[in-house]
DNA sequence: CTGAAAGCGCTAACAT
DNA sequence: ATGTTAGCGCTTTCAG
């Protein structure tokens, strides 16, 4: 375990230049880097992170604060962040907070406090104005995903227009009674995704002169099973049977195209669907959807980061996440 | 941002004393440990865990490296690990390797190394040689899941008898056709997972008398198409048409469910299938299944570490991994 | 059981 | 462009 005193020796040079130029932080000729990087990887030295977390207040390491690492979307937008941060040299340091609100307490008072990290990602969560303040005050800069944060930069995506999107495709392949399967009331702590995506399920039938029918609306977990009971009462309904369905998630959207299939129905023949999300099962399904794309929601969040902490890198100035649709095999124009 | 010197200050002892009253090594009477614990929850004190790092040589952070994050099983076992760790006071610092052999390279040669990570767990990689006592001439412990690695303790799964034991349940269920839909030849490097279910397969077939026959045998790539793909292969041909699927992952048994429904076939009256994970979807396909347990495996690992690492933990004697069979309506006797 | 003091290994003025 | 040196904020001997 070599340290940076016979790095220094071996390259013939002080111990703060081979810090500047293993850092790349201050003036060195090239030679004397290139000297001093060779005497380091032939000693197989590597810097101690503590010694110079300690001495410079940088750790060179992220926190990501995410509500559920198991659940496919947080999965991975963690992925994408930590290949950014990996690629720049960053480490990621992970907090999941499925264990309740004590659990959440301890992570911001205590261990996101410690020093370990420079910054913090924050995943879907409604921080608090004291969590914020905490970190803060610490001069730990902080960018959120998915919705807004007071005095926090953050990426969001446009949920109205994602939800009218999805919408206007079915509208516009001439759909006339199109149900939606969105989120029930316990999804709409925090950033409120559910009504926002109904308010532009409306906002699109609005446009077509479609008038709302609240029999055409249910709301499910945004689970397979949810989307496929849901799916079942409004299909199995003899009277008024939508055409098209507008599901909040693929997840629900592929619960409904397997409870069509059960009724006998054929997709997209007897009924079309549209997800949103694009995951990892809606090719298999087939699935029209509305693609959003974690991963890179995970990079954008870490060239903001790092941007702020004086990387040089071009800090993104559009917050507004990019989605597409991404037209498959479940929607058409309406049979007969 | 009150330092140590505050804390001592305002509980009239010396930094020493709140040192060890905070870590709880050492000697600290009961009075004493109260008085600065009160005073340092006061002042907000948290420690610097560089500070302490640098002096103790110890981080509380524990360096966990897997394959893809973004894959059901290894989203669940880092989970399972970050809680567990969260509990104990140990951060998670996360290294994903889906970037290739340079990335991994890195991740062992200069990530691991800088002194970031008390220890590390490893999940399904097969270290080389280099990687391990690179980590062990630091002096770190380091733990495996899921195959064995020279020289590391590690979790497995006995992949043979979960293969018997899925394929056994068919075969008690007097089902003498019987399929199995494998991994290719590409994931059976590191711990050769497809070669031992299938001989576990094979060894089921043995003990009920039945011969093996390599037209019942396909393999696939452990996603749903994959599945759907084999199956549609196995059940589609006209003569021999097999009356039990035993799939090496639950996502390709759940696509060989879906195959035979697209065929006209009933299961289980047709066709009886089994999966092996007890994935999310699992329940909602009503899949029979020999289920794993990636988050407990995850708070295993851990314990099995923080053990070595000298906290008070009891050390977990058994490596190897427990596994279920949950039956589900997806298998029964074959019909006629 | 508690205090004094010497580092832990590096970085960042400051000087040259 | 490089060297000198004083810390960074703790932990841990060693004394008492």
């Amino acid at each position: 375990m070599a340290g940076i005193e016979e790095v220094a020796q071996k390259a013939g040079v002080s111990t703060a230049t081979v810090s500047r130029a293993l850092s790349g932080r201050g003036y060195v000729s090239e030679r004397t880097r290139n000297i001093v990087q060779s005497a380091a990887s032939e000693l197989g030295y590597v810097v101690s992170s503590t010694a110079s977390g300690l001495a410079s207040g940088r750790t060179r390491n992220i926190g990501v604060v995410v509500p559920l690492l198991s659940h496919w979307y947080f999965a991975n937008v963690v992925e994408g962040a930590e290949t950014a941060l990996l690629r720049r040299g960053y480490d990621t340091t992970l907090y999941n907070l499925t264990g309740g609100e004590a659990e959440r307490r301890s992570v911001f008072t205590h261990f996101l406090l410690r020093k370990r990290v420079d910054a913090v990602i924050a995943i879907n969560l409604e921080l608090t104005a004291d969590e914020v303040s905490a970190l803060h005050d610490l001069r730990k800069p902080l960018v959120g995903i998915g919705g807004p944060i007071p005095d926090v930069p953050t990426l969001e995506l446009d949920d109205f227009q994602v939800a009218k999107l999805a919408t206007s495709h079915l509208t516009s392949l001439e759909h006339r009674r199109i149900a939606h399967i969105g989120g029930g009331r316990e999804f709409d702590v925090d950033f409120h995704l559910p009504t926002t995506r109904r308010r532009g399920y409306e906002s699109a039938l609005a446009d077509a002169g479609i008038a709302i029918d609240d029999a055409l609306v249910r709301t499910a977990d945004f689970t397979m099973k949810g989307g496929y009971v849901a799916a079942k009462q409004l299909l199995g309904s003899p009277a008024n049977r939508p055409t098209g369905i507008f599901a909040a998630s693929d997840d629900m959207a592929i619960g409904a195209i397997l409870a069509a299939r059960d009724l006998g129905l054929s997709v997209p023949n007897d009924v079309s669907v549209v997800g949103v999300d694009d995951n990892q099962q809606a090719p298999f399904f087939d699935l029209t959807t509305v693609a959003q794309f974690p991963k890179r929601q995970g990079e954008t969040a870490v060239d903001l980061l790092l941007a702020e902490l004086g990387e040089s890198i071009a800090k993104p100035t559009e917050l507004t996440l990019p989605f597409e649709l991404v037209v498959r095999g479940s929607t058409s124009r309406p049979q007969d």
